[in-house]
DNA sequence: GTACAGGCAGTAT
DNA sequence: ATACTGCCTGTA
């Protein structure tokens, strides 16, 4: 890369545009060349400069970059309120993602993955907002969610204007506190109006305590987070992984369930866990099961195991034919 | 009309 | 321990 000043060259590639589109953030919408995200209190942006450079093999860095993606797009951003330097934050730029990669290539699937989803990151969720989101997620579909919490916004956020545009911020824990069940399910949330509830009651109880969760290792953080009356195995996971610095976390939905009993049933098989054996036909997992499998698959990935689930879910998500 | 969508809690076996 | 069931809501 010839470009000093480049976010490949300084912070390997990455690439925003397919991170936001994977499904791990919900209030992300593309206008133009332009993406907008809502951040807690902010909005953040980002904008695909689109200059036509395209990268030049240089010696063989490059050469697992998928054909697709050759050309290194540059990006602009900013925010409202303004944070300095948010997308650091944002798309763990502070990871040591070629450490991260290197050691996740040593599986041949997520091997593949990352050539073929280049510049794919892990984002970093504020975490009120990343609790909230996924006590919106239980047995619905990401369209589903994306609607409850723009209502959802909409209602209890805060209305600014940004590029002559509307936003609203998500909504803060005391507004969402103070809020009556109907309020909620007024926004077509449904029964996971409870959730929200209790997410918020324990919250602002200090009950739960996000800060002090980040500080601790990940299962007794997961034990924390299950105490929550609508939080299970899956959701904790994910809050983990996208918003708690658990980057061990290996969240299992009905998608990565699928990859394990296609490509990595010999590792529960070898795990000689009786509990695993009606597992290839049934992909639905009871907690004990989840429990188990995320174990093993934990122990097989290592440290940066969230990382890999990234992969893989993107993986199985593009290969169905993703719609939303 | 019916099945289903990025689960979970409650209840019955 | 494991199996089964209902649940809000919108879309196919």
């Amino acid at each position: 890369m010839s470009d000093p000043d480049s976010l490949y060259y300084r912070y390997y590639y990455f690439n925003p545009t397919i991170s936001v589109s994977s499904g791990q953030m919900f209030l992300w919408q593309q206008i133009g060349n332009s993406w907008y995200g809502t951040y807690g209190d902010n909005i953040v942006k980002f904008t695909v400069l689109d200059d036509g450079r395209t990268s030049n093999s240089d010696s063989g860095s490059n050469s697992d970059r998928d054909s697709n993606s050759s050309k290194d797009n540059k990006f602009e951003f900013s925010s409202y309120p303004e944070i300095q330097g948010w997308e650091r934050k944002v798309f763990r730029l502070d990871d040591n993602i070629g450490k991260v990669l290197s050691i996740l290539s040593n599986d041949a699937l997520v091997h593949e993955a990352i050539k073929k989803y280049h510049g794919l990151r892990l984002m970093r969720q504020e975490p009120h907002q990343c609790l909230f989101s996924f006590a919106c997620a239980s047995n619905t579909n990401i369209t589903m969610i994306r609607r409850m919490l723009m209502n959802l916004s909409k209602k209890f956020g805060t209305k600014l204007t940004f590029d002559g545009r509307e936003f609203y911020t998500f909504p803060s824990t005391k507004s969402l506190n103070m809020a009556t069940l109907s309020d909620l399910q007024a926004c077509g949330v449904g029964y996971r109006a409870k959730t929200i509830k209790a997410v918020a009651k324990h919250l602002i109880s200090g009950n739960l305590d996000t800060d002090h969760l980040i500080h601790r290792e990940y299962e007794e953080a997961k034990s924390e987070l299950l105490k929550v009356y609508g939080i299970g195995n899956k959701i904790a996971d994910c809050i983990l992984l996208f918003s708690l610095e658990k980057l061990d976390a290996f969240p299992i939905d009905v998608w990565i369930s699928k990859a394990i009993s296609r490509y990595y049933y010999w590792l529960l098989d070898e795990s000689g866990d009786t509990k695993l054996d009606k597992l290839s036909k049934n992909e639905s997992l009871s907690t004990n099961q989840y429990t188990a499998v995320s174990r093993y698959l934990r122990r097989y990935f290592g440290e940066y195991s969230g990382y890999a689930q990234q992969f893989i879910y993107y993986h199985m998500r593009e290969i169905a034919g993703r719609r939303w």
